[in-house]
DNA sequence: GTGAAAGCGCTAACAG
DNA sequence: CTGTTAGCGCTTTCAC
């Protein structure tokens, strides 16, 4: 990499000639900054971003925590994320949690060493059954901001933005009650997560307010097999007439499964469930979906946290933004 | 973040006794070891990354660009140079391409700027498309090494990772036609890219090796619907009995609609395809995989560059690593 | 209009 | 055993 110093002994002017003459400042004569710039060009220089990360005491990078790179949700998230902040000048630097409670601990004290500026984080699985927060309110009270999504803290006093899953659900669940469903099963794939308990929440009180039937749970573990699984309950519970997934794979499998047991969907059952566009080619016919914008959602993130970080006043309210889901009819329901 | 300076002026000392001291230099007294030591670990010091990398010109950081994140195999691939960088010290800054030559030559000049001391990419597909690579080249000149893995430039002297697409389709391929099918088709949501051109040299040539059908390939653009190319070449060509399919969706989406057309699988067809384990489930039977291993494909990636970077003779020869794929069989084939 | 010097946080050669 | 100094690449204040 060629350096000021190395312009400015070629041009044999200083050194501080050169950076101003680069900043365009007033200063530099017109001649000046034409042959500064012209060499420049010429050598391709750019500045070095970590003596500029020093000088500023900013990194202009963020760290972002992702638990699960594989969740396709998460991953688009991630996608949006990387998207916003590269249009408002910043890089990000990715952790992957793995679920683990360590991981992130390790992950939010290692790039707390002066390599960003802030966070942008989904909590753990086992962070979240464990209900840990102190490494969350360490990192922030060393100055360093947190915008957490989707999988919040609710402890941690940060910007959040999350799913409107509580209403989605019930919703959701009401839009079967209305095809004159008598027997709504949820099922879950994400039952520890914070998100998993407000969509079972939503089910529920959709169900119980409605006096037809007792609300019907399937809580599927991570060791399950999860085709058996579900197989299984369909099996187990015949009379079952609809299906509200908390997660994109179970509400494929479900209607997989329900047409390969001679289940007409939607005809005798209508599935709807969390997923994503590309989730829904996988299963005939496509599945109801609970659309979470997930693209959006990490470009709020970045607009949260970058506008905190560009604040005078740091300690400013923290903000909650809601992004709501949207329910994309196709096949697999009735209405 | 607490400095040297603070530490030093703290305990009355300089700030490279600070220094030596924390690295364990032998030329400090051990009380004065023990006090420094203290003091920092109540206040919790940790180097400044930025000064550090600025002093010794490197960065411990690994600049990866990926065309798609939404794509499970290179998300899967990011996870495993994440978790292997990780494990030897370094950080990554993600790019995500978006399958876009203009954004990837972005980021590789954005991220030579003292970023990163070298890139682990997959080439995008509008790069691959025009066959551009002066990019790469330019960056590597620059003192900056590259691996790339899975879409490698050819043309491009530098490290990679890459699986054995060309023998994986063939062989693939040869099991169907032991199987006695006599109607295999080539199925491929990929045929721009380099792997997807592979793949299908590696279909043709055991088709045409065995002289009972002339190859029968369906190539699906972007905006096709998936589902109903898919569906319409099934009906069009009522007599086939074998699917090859080059990418995840185009496998599972075969099958399922093949069970939707009344076809027994794997009884009147055997399906095959290149997919991941989470992929698997969406289809019923579950779909015989040509697993690529990307978690292992990212490692071997994130190591030969770390390698590559920690060495003192940089012009060593270039080495390209196959990462075999390996098949694994369940109930959408015969044998 | 240009240059010298300080300083961001750190390491390391050199002096004492 | 400890401290001084220089320097990584850059910006910026202050002299000239």
């Amino acid at each position: 990499m060629v350096t000021l110093k190395q312009l400015a002994k070629e041009l044999n002017v200083s050194i501080s000639t050169v950076s101003k003459a680069l900043n365009n400042s007033e200063e530099i004569g017109e001649d000046t900054v034409k042959r500064v710039k012209e060499l420049a060009e010429l050598y391709n220089y750019t500045p070095n971003k970590v003596a500029l990360s020093l000088k500023q005491n900013k990194t202009k990078t963020i760290g972002v925590i992702i638990p699960n790179i594989l969740n396709h949700f998460l991953a688009k998230v991630l996608f949006g994320i990387e998207r916003e902040a590269n249009n408002l000048g910043y890089n990000i630097i990715t952790c992957i949690s793995n679920e683990s409670l360590e991981k992130e601990k390790e992950s939010l004290l290692l790039l707390a060493n002066g390599s960003v500026d802030g966070f942008i984080l989904s909590v753990a699985e086992e962070t979240q059954i464990k209900n840990e927060v102190d490494h969350f309110k360490k990192t922030i009270s060393q100055g360093l901001p947190i915008v957490m999504f989707d999988r919040v803290a609710h402890d941690v006093l940060c910007d959040k933005v999350i799913v409107d899953d509580f209403d989605a659900t019930y919703n959701a669940t009401k839009g079967l009650l209305l095809e004159n469903r008598k027997n709504i099963a949820f099922v879950s794939n994400v039952s520890d997560l914070s998100i998993g308990k407000l969509r079972e929440r939503g089910y529920s009180k959709a169900i119980l307010e409605h006096h037809t039937q007792e609300p019907l749970i399937l809580k599927i573990k991570k060791k399950d097999d999860h085709q058996k699984t579900i197989k299984s309950f369909l099996k187990k519970n015949k009379n079952i007439d609809g299906v509200i997934a908390a997660d994109s794979s179970s509400g494929i499998i479900a209607i997989n499964t329900a047409v390969n047991l001679g289940f007409k969907v939607p005809k005798d059952m209508s599935v709807m469930g969390f997923a994503s566009k590309a989730d829904s080619n996988h299963s005939l016919p496509r599945l109801t979906t609970i659309r979470q914008h997930a693209k959006i959602i990490g470009a709020n993130a970045a607009q949260m946290l970058i506008d905190r970080l560009q604040k005078i006043h740091l300690n400013e309210d923290v903000k909650t933004k809601i992004v709501k889901t949207s329910l994309v009819k196709t096949k697999s329901t009735l209405k």
